[in-house]
DNA sequence: TCACGCATGTAGCAAGTGCTACAGGAAGCC
DNA sequence: GGCTTCCTGTAGCACTTGCTACATGCGTGA
């Protein structure tokens, strides 16, 4: 394996450790065993790196994403991919996602970049899943960003709270969800 | 006018220009017409000046929600409670409120105090806003909770979109707790 | 008049930031 | 052996960070 690589899959356990926002090159390169003279010549600038680690983290969400069987219904659906969203790995990279867009959210470059395109396929990986579960192609990109939408919200207005009412909101969704399909039907 | 109450407001301006998540003394200081040294001497701290914008961000976009008129049924008030959420004032206010969160999901003080106040503050306006629209008072805090997550989540998937997906999911949002609020009847 | 407290300017500190200059070790090729 | 190329350690630069020490002006009350 590329020593770029490898730099690449520890930073990201260190990221996803400690946080995106906070992130400085001499903490990171101590705990890699190396210096910040090193990321900088593997990577290029702390930018490069940056990117490279958000690409990792999405890269490790969608495998687990794909690796989801298929869901009885709609409603059954949103409350499995809350069940992954919530597992723990999955979770830690949602949370970085969360603070690259919110680093992104007045176009601060490499974040505005790099979250279009974790944001992309992320929502693709659901929309796929939700086609597996039966939701007709036409309708799951479209509910895909709502449920994707609604996930990202719940993590952020609830980061520490034990789970309960963030449980309550999304099963609201589903259910809402359910009905609704039931209803256009 | 106090001061300190000055400095807050104008403080608070400028942080809603040019986000939380770098916000340095200096450089807000510079604009504010005075020096590090003096905004140290009437907050004591950067932290304590971080949670004065803070809540003088979220007192304005409370009032805000607080001057809307009841919407003549659920689906009218998501429309209504997101065509408020992005008007240019108080879509500034969230998408700060979008960065103390991120600042605060590793639990980072005084960012995550500050959040769960504001989010228990501005949860409440919404849910008010649906209680006088028509929706069960019981329902109401629920319903707030989802809508103002899904609210959060597009605010931060789509920085810098023009407003046409965002509506989307929205609508669907609407339009799914519409019909399953008369299903339910 | 004098003293006191509030407000403010100047200068600076210790720490941390991304990044670079320079030198050298190690390995492979001629 | 010499030469080049990849990698890495040491030291440092220029800059920013939150915050502080110190002195000074100001108005007010005794």
């Amino acid at each position: 394996m590329n020593k770029r690589d490898e730099l690449t899959e520890a930073a990201t356990d260190y990221a996803l450790a400690h946080g995106l926002i906070g992130l400085s090159l001499r903490p990171l390169a101590a705990e890699l065993g190396t210096s910040d003279r090193m990321l900088i010549y593997h990577f290029g600038s702390k930018d490069e790196l940056v990117a490279a680690v958000l690409e990792a983290s999405n890269d490790r969400s969608k495998a687990v994403i794909h690796a989801m069987q298929p869901s009885a219904s709609l409603r059954a659906a949103v409350l499995d991919l809350w069940a992954t969203y919530t597992e723990g790995q999955v979770q830690r990279c949602q949370r970085m996602y969360v603070e690259a867009a919110a680093l992104g959210l007045f176009g601060r470059e490499p974040y505005a970049t790099s979250i279009r395109a974790s944001n992309a396929v992320w929502m693709a990986a659901m929309a796929t899943h939700l086609e597996r579960s039966g939701v007709a192609a036409a309708d799951a990109p479209r509910l895909a960003g709502l449920i994707d939408a609604t996930f990202n919200g719940v993590l952020l207005d609830r980061p520490l709270d034990d789970e309960a009412e963030s449980r309550q909101i999304v099963e609201d969704l589903a259910t809402a969800l359910g009905r609704s399909q039931r209803g256009s039907e």
